[in-house]
DNA sequence: TTTATGGCTGTCA
DNA sequence: ATGACAGCCATAA
């Protein structure tokens, strides 16, 4: 069998999403650069795009750079993620934008 | 194998 | 602020 690479970059990836705590979000390439995937914040989104719908991997934590939900494949997918996110109390502008300085997950461990 | 397409990003006009 | 482009790399055809 070949060994299917993915798998244990998005486990990496996974993992760091994880450790996003509530009310806070993380940007594709800020995760991809926790994981040791600086660089591929689009791998970040892949992996994410195929997380199965039970899983506990707080995939609504993660925006884009610009401090936007990503319009996703699905219509109406992105609306429910900006509906999660208001739950914990993140806040978006008139612009649909959260503001990365005051809601951006900063761990220490990478700081 | 080659091509096209992604829940992206940084740079430059 | 907005749009075009080039990198990144996994998947599907």
């Amino acid at each position: 069998m070949r060994p299917v690479a993915s798998d244990a970059r998005w486990e990496k990836i996974y993992a760091v999403v994880r450790r996003i705590p509530r009310g806070r979000v993380a940007t594709y390439g800020q995760v991809g650069f926790l994981a040791g995937l600086a660089g591929q914040a689009r791998q970040v989104g892949y992996a994410l795009a195929a997380l199965p719908q039970g899983s506990r991997v707080p995939w609504h934590r993660v925006i884009n750079a610009q401090g936007r939900v990503s319009p996703r494949a699905l219509p109406g997918w992105d609306a429910v993620q900006r509906q999660l996110l208001r739950r914990e109390g993140v806040r978006f502008d008139r612009e649909a934008r959260v503001s990365l300085e005051r809601f951006q997950w900063r761990p220490r461990s990478a700081r």
